[in-house]
DNA sequence: CGTCTCCTTGACGAGGATCAAGACCAGTGG
DNA sequence: CCACTGGTCTTGATCCTCGTCAAGGAGACG
């Protein structure tokens, strides 16, 4: 995992053209709060396998997720690591606020574009926009709501409901209008060492398991990085989560 | 656990009275927003054993506890369950802006107290008074941090390290300046199984990692809810936590 | 074709769950 | 005062899921 500077590629970037501009937070934008991130963001660059941040590091800007995976890792002193999520378009790194530092190390899983905002502008747009703090308050709560789910399942679950459970967040595409669909074909950008520290579980437990739903015609292992979901029902079944229950964008600090 | 509904004991109980007025999120309340904080809150009392709402009940008011301690805990349908945290003075219940249901069951440990403040007129304290909400971002963040440590401690430590989190964790008392101290003695209102469902184990297992601690001079076991701590730095060191990380209130949704 | 990384599979063992029994304790009633 | 009762906690014996260790397979890439 190496450092890289992020490139900046383009400081004239309008929300307009932005492919998450109608997810997650920005979608709660008002015309002229709208304008005005436009005016005081900038694209960011990262490579796959780079890291944004450390934990622990001094904040200086909040990130929204407009292409690509990143992963948030908190670690042990002893190497054990945990993967809090994976951090996907329309997703935020950083607290709206201006927090002073990290929590987590963020990882590119994939080549990513990032919309990037500077601290000291933040406080800018949420003292001239009173929406602004408002619009990130159902991505707070979301999360909170979203990290008890992860408690239940590392607390209670056993290693196939953890990975159904997985599989099926993973085939959820959540629409603008909050409907959702079930995908067919997801992709895992990131590695099973990736999906064992997301699920409390080792490597080759995650490997075993995925052969078993294989075998059981749960599930198609087209690639290493592509899976084919085929009963969407008995993984659903197993994941024992409430239907209904779907998450659209995520906060990471 | 039999559902009561709440005394309601006070309709003109000011915030200069009450014992967590300097704690959380009343504590970054300016003077004219206490002053509608009081006029809108009302005191609410709940019996030991009965609960406050369960899972899935229409949320139509947020609640700060002032006194006493109350689980919040989400099921699988199957009966397992996993406790997600214990509310003690100074923290919420609740959304600020106002959601639409609980998405835990709340009951409480022992008696208590609670300001109740009504979802209708959440809407006029932070419409009327823009600093509301963002005296809540505090406490949301704070949260999502908290319970990104449940998941670690969740998904990668073992029992008697989650254990010596678990006591080390009761034993900080934050103090108003953020500064803390550590306290030798601890009440654990809660039973045995609901430690165990905290922390992802069986009731057996919190009862032996105990009884090691007893045996290695970590803990003395005053009675079934009340241990004393004779090494702080030997279970600190078992917790592999950062030291420096110690979280105030918390909020439940 | 060799090397590197990642993944899969097998054998084995350990940590914690499960099952079972008994201890402790508070409350109740004789 | 003691016996009884029901709930909670502790302790022991056994089992099983999943972690650990080890080896081999499958791609990617030079």
């Amino acid at each position: 995992m190496i450092r890289t500077h992020l490139s900046v590629v383009s400081v004239d970037d309008s929300c307009f053209e932005c492919p998450v501009s109608s997810k997650g937070v920005c979608l709660r934008y008002g015309a002229s709060l709208r304008d005005a991130v436009s005016k005081y963001s900038v694209d960011a660059i990262i490579k796959k396998g780079s890291a944004l941040a450390y934990a622990g590091d001094r904040a200086n800007a909040l990130f929204i997720i407009k292409k690509g995976e990143i992963k948030a890792i908190r670690s042990l002193r002893d190497g054990r690591q945990q993967i809090v999520g994976f951090a996907r378009p329309g997703d935020i790194i950083g607290n709206p606020q201006g927090q002073d530092s990290f929590d987590c190390t963020f990882e590119a899983l994939t080549d990513s574009v990032l919309c990037k905002t500077r601290t000291k502008d933040l406080h800018k747009l949420s003292s001239d926009h009173p929406e602004y703090n408002s619009a990130f308050m159902d991505a707070v709560s979301n999360e909170i709501l979203r990290r008890g789910d992860q408690n239940v399942l590392l607390g209670r679950k056993r290693a196939e409901e953890r990975l159904a459970s997985f599989i099926t967040e993973r085939a959820i595409d959540v629409q603008h209008d909050n409907s959702f669909v079930k995908l067919d074909v997801i992709n895992l950008p990131m590695t099973r060492l990736d999906i064992a520290d997301y699920l409390g579980l080792t490597i080759e437990t995650v490997s075993r398991v995925l052969t078993i739903f294989k075998n059981r015609n749960l599930i198609k292992i087209v690639n290493k990085s592509r899976i084919e979901i085929l009963d969407h029902d008995s993984l659903a079944a197993l994941a024992c989560e409430e239907e209904s229950r779907h998450f659209n964008t995520r906060i990471f600090l």
